[in-house]
DNA sequence: TGGCGTATATATACGTCGTATACGTACACC
DNA sequence: GGTGTACGTATACGACGTATATATACGCCA
């Protein structure tokens, strides 16, 4: 179910396919001269790439969670077989390494289309880009925490080491020292990824429970303890948002960037 | 490979055994009178229990990752069958929840053995232990972020909605009012929680590498590109520690809590 | 002391997963 | 027009989560 629904379907061919199954046609096909597309000409007609790949894991998880992301679903996803994949990336993991990369690349998308900005107000929009990303795919940001700490610092994708030099650039751009920058660098980066998981985190509910007070379940909680949790739940089931993120920031920007006259 | 190497070989009776194989012996095994142990005297002797089954999962984590993580392997380490932990957590998931959970009540041991403080200093002494016991489980502490994104409020281990209620307590005992006490609080849970991530990110590493600039394959990145993630990437490898988790900590409180006067 | 209900662990089986290996097939280039 | 190579398929294997049915031992009441 469910088109895959992206893909200009531009072939190389006009030959407009023999109906949506894209399989068993076998063997030797009855003599007929057209050579019936076989082989490398799959793909759900066009050739498969990185892109492609990766644009259909993603758009998988964003319908479906992590859970339905498999080698084998990936490929029927593309029309294609599970082992054909492994071309595109080496294995399951580097496949969610490549989520992590697409997730960084459509934030330096959406960074190009607006317009820049210098010193902390440029901090500022990356935060703030980089939390739109996320609540545009929230099923696929666990992948930012568990790869971040599944894989070492250089092998991390490179539109992500792109990122960190970014934001490296600024911080030196406005006058801090290497120390300085390394602390506001991890502050930065801890805060942004910490309050976007602590956001989601709050996000996750039963969809189908139109009553606020029911939407975390908070009838299971045990009546007598835990009865400032109880109330507060309500307010904690909908985050602050972006004002909240920007003046977390501010505060921790002031706090270990005390050098720089910009910042 | 690996013996499992821990249990004491206690046994309530003397016969040893008829082998290492837990298994095969079958049906009524020729009229010997010894009851021969069978089922519930299993499980490398001495039954199965909920905090036996939290133990080795943490222990099985701790010492070869997430990954190595599987009911079969789990049930092989307590010397039972895969099945057998189905009594002591609903499925694999919930035996991820019992991870976090046992990861929070360690916590909370640990903070019982301190001495309690009030206000700021306690939400220190909270964040401080929190890095510790994350620190003492590193690969267990993805499943922090994994589970939080996954789990609704209400539905999370005890513990963990015990230290909610916890910090929550804190809050309200100096004086904020309920807007300001769900905003600290988020930005409380946030800064510890990327904190974290990210100071254990930059741990990740080869660890059969000695050099410490090559450490994290800096050999990897391209050279002209990235120019200050380069240089600074010995710097970016072992972070602030625990007063970078204060300082960021103090810097938030200041911000969102602007009221009470305890804070 | 004996028998039984219930908690406990096993045994078996199914479908799916990641992926190693071997094989076809079509295109690019001479 | 033949051929090397990049691309996708086919098949297979072992491990996984877990549903279901079964065997075993302990607690309790007589």
């Amino acid at each position: 179910m469910a088109e895959h629904a992206d893909g200009p379907e531009h072939v190389d061919g006009p030959e407009h396919a023999d109906g949506p199954h894209p399989g068993r046609g076998e063997g030797q096909d009855g003599g007929g001269t057209g050579p019936a597309r076989r082989a490398s000409d799959r793909g759900r007609y066009g050739r498969l790439s990185r892109e492609r790949v990766l644009a259909s894991a993603l758009g998988l998880v964003d319908r479906e969670g992590l859970s339905a992301l498999s080698m084998r679903r990936l490929g029927a996803e593309l029309g294609v077989e599970a082992m054909a994949l492994y071309r595109y990336a080496e294995g399951k993991d580097a496949l969610l390494d490549g989520l992590v990369e697409a997730l960084h690349l459509e934030l330096e998308e959406r960074l190009a289309a607006g317009e820049p900005r210098t010193g902390r107000a440029e901090l500022h929009r990356i935060a703030g880009t980089f939390h739109d990303v996320c609540l545009a795919h929230p099923r696929a940001v666990p992948l930012l925490a568990t790869r971040m700490l599944a894989v070492p610092l250089a092998r991390r994708p490179l539109a992500v080491l792109r990122l960190h030099e970014r934001v490296l650039a600024l911080l030196t751009a406005a006058g801090l020292d290497e120390e300085r920058t390394v602390a506001v660098f991890d502050a930065y980066t801890a805060w942004l990824l910490g309050y976007v998981l602590v956001e989601l985190g709050a996000m996750v509910d039963n969809p189908e429970e139109t009553d606020p007070a029911l939407r975390l379940g908070l009838h299971r909680m045990p009546p007598r303890e835990l009865p400032l949790l109880r109330s507060a739940a309500a307010a904690l089931a909908d985050p602050a948002g972006q004002e909240g993120l920007a003046a977390g920031l501010d505060a921790l920007l002031d706090r270990f960037a005390t050098q720089g006259p910009r910042l």
